[in-house]
DNA sequence: GAAAGAATCTTGAAATTTCAATATTTGAAG
DNA sequence: CTTCAAATATTGAAATTTCAAGATTCTTTC
């Protein structure tokens, strides 16, 4: 089945398409929820990785939000507008800007966080809590060799 | 380690996050491998899925490739004007177009595959055959229980 | 067999992302 | 201490994607 080396192997043998397929429709059924707050994912990430109130230089958030730099940069023009974010230069690498999430970003956050858990739950729930932590521990490993 | 139900959770601890972190991972590395033909994944996933031969409607394909309608109506445009793919009203149903690769984009699909081939044999080398197949057991589980 | 509704695909405008180039600041070398 | 290279972030233009609306064909119902 999983052998994508014979010649007219389906896509769907491909890890690649796999991975791009699960995290597709992941992603849909995240979005779906998150629509109620008017937010995409990836500023659910931002604001995520935000949440324990240390600031991040954007290279560090484009790395942690998997974003790359100029779509970052952009995103984080638009959270300014919206009072989600605000932008601090370093004052140890005036090259570095830093990013804090606002009261405004927290509370959004922690709304955005219990329907990300929601669906998590959701996903456990149909999926099975076993095959879940199996699965996470993989694509973690996956990562790390990876990366 | 990876429970998310907790109030301060790492982001990392979010299905939607690992998968989201393992695909831009691994479509990086085989992107890098499709440019030396200049070719994106998406092209890719439709030259792949047309290399049987047949034709596909707009919809079929459009799932089979994983983009949404006008996206894919867009990307094949740009195949058409790069005489990859040509479209055929199907004749059954005239509401459809019938999608089929050229000779031009079946002797790309063969270079590309070579390369998709060869960046999964890299993944099953550094990762191992065992937990590779593992992870598309588990991934190909999730597809189902979540489409 | 006409009319209303559903399915399929495309279009145009708007939003987003990407690429290449441009500051700005820091670190290193001479 | 000055100059040159590296690191960091942003910008503007171009390419792409998305959203909402539109066109065409088919199907169902009366």
């Amino acid at each position: 089945m999983s052998d994508p080396s014979s010649p007219d192997s389906p896509i769907t043998d491909h890890l690649a398409y796999l991975l791009a397929q699960a995290n597709r429709e992941i992603n849909r059924q995240l979005d779906a929820r998150l629509r109620s707050e008017g937010v995409p994912v990836e500023q659910w990430r931002i604001l995520k990785v935000l949440s324990d109130g240390n600031g991040r230089s954007m290279g560090d958030l484009a790395e942690a939000a998997l974003l790359n730099h100029p779509t970052l940069t952009k995103t984080i023009d638009r959270m300014v507008s919206d009072s989600l974010v605000y932008r601090i230069s370093d004052p140890a690498d005036r090259r570095k800007v830093l990013i804090f999430s606002s009261d405004r970003g927290k509370a959004l956050s922690r709304r955005l966080n219990s329907l990300a858990l929601s669906q998590e739950a959701h996903i456990v729930n149909s999926y099975g809590g076993k095959a879940t932590m199996e699965l996470k521990r993989l694509l973690e490993t996956l990562i790390e060799r990876a990366g």
